[in-house]
DNA sequence: AAACTGCCAACTGTCGACAGTTGACACGTT
DNA sequence: AACGTGTCAACTGTCGACAGTTGGCAGTTT
């Protein structure tokens, strides 16, 4: 049935093509054509304008009137200028975990650091997967809605910037130590000792992907 | 001539409704009909349909499936729950302020101060014009182009929030004197002091709007 | 050979019309 | 009278087509 079975056309549209774009199969500097990709995807051109328009707003597109819309690529000063935001957001999320955290968050941390662990000891590299686990437990324990909003679209387009997944062994040894500590901080409720944590850790994590810009 | 003569259809569609919001044409809980608004504009449903998405993205409509856009009306969680993201970037940006302002800075910084001051020594009212004006000055000696966009979509959605434009004058003056506090501590470059008066600032701002919520 | 001019194809911006869904009202039932 | 059911108008979601703009290419000039 042509109607919408679950969601939108526009809707499942912004699914496909976020993931195309974020996973580089539409790679950063590139063209979306709304005929050629409306055919792709079985839709007409009106849902697919919503579709880039919408993921213009998350800024995972650059809308250049009368030009359309293009996957931005990385710049070093543009990673820098984000990350402040996304420091200035975690670190807020951290100081609010914890004085908010629960019980069951403390379970929820405790458990991804121990995976990462239990993956990182078998040998494996640390997926990005559990990084981004770990800074969700730890927003669902802010209780802070709009803050995590935020923080889901500034993680994106980081992922966006993430030209290589980095599997630097000293560098993820050092991550998990910070997720560590960021939840003994939470655990004990020292906001201010959070903050200070998520700092160190993002800033690390911002020259971790400056050099592997420079490569 | 139709054809895009500055800007899209789309885009003017953008700032005559977010002003018809913001200033509560259109009042909090009602329902925009895309073919008659399209009409008063003179424009199809087309391009007044990425208008809404698009405010939608700026979260000053609301979106329900099949049902329409909706101007969101205020909650006193909502209001908390935004303070919290508000207080989060503007504390991180009267920091960056701190350490990176110029002297052109500070002078923009004292002019609006003092405009403050006269304006309320004459009698009139502190205006939000003024108080936007001080917000907007720190943002940029901050420097941080992605936090101040942040804060710009913030603050409009505060905007939206305040049914009656307070004049209460204790807390205009409580607030001109926070300003003046934070001038100094991002005069002297002491980042730690700009943070938590704008934190105390932020907070006795969103405790005048609770206040004036419950009325 | 370099620069300028005029044309052209490709694409975006916009429009009007059709199809499907939603909420409400009227009607009938218990 | 309260409740459930069927119908309907209003509106959103979607589509295909037209109009206007953009960047590039060919041809010409200096």
């Amino acid at each position: 049935m042509t109607p919408p079975l679950h969601l939108s056309l526009a809707g499942q549209a912004v699914d496909v093509l976020r993931e195309q774009v974020l996973t580089g199969v539409i790679p950063p500097g590139s063209r979306v054509n709304e005929v050629e990709v409306a055919q792709q995807l079985g839709i007409s051109r009106g849902p697919l304008r919503e579709a880039i328009r919408h993921l213009a707003s998350e800024r995972l597109l650059t809308l250049v009137p009368h030009r359309g819309a293009f996957v931005p690529d990385a710049d070093a000063s543009d990673v820098r200028a984000l990350f402040e935001l996304r420091t200035a957001l975690e670190c807020a999320a951290a100081e609010l975990a914890a004085s908010r955290r629960t019980d069951v968050d403390l379970v929820r941390l405790h458990e991804v650091c121990a995976e990462s662990r239990r993956n990182y000891k078998a040998g494996q590299p640390f997926p990005y997967r559990l990084d981004l686990a770990f800074h969700q437990a730890l927003l669902d324990a802010a209780r802070s809605p709009h803050i995590a909003e935020q923080v889901r679209l500034v993680q994106q387009r980081v992922v966006l910037l993430r030209s290589a997944l980095e599997d630097d062994p000293p560098h993820q040894h050092a991550s998990m130590d910070d997720h560590d500590e960021l939840v003994k901080a939470v655990e004990d409720g020292d906001a201010a000792r959070a903050s200070t944590v998520m700092r160190r850790h993002l800033s690390r994590v911002c020259a971790q992907m400056l050099t592997s810009l420079n490569r």
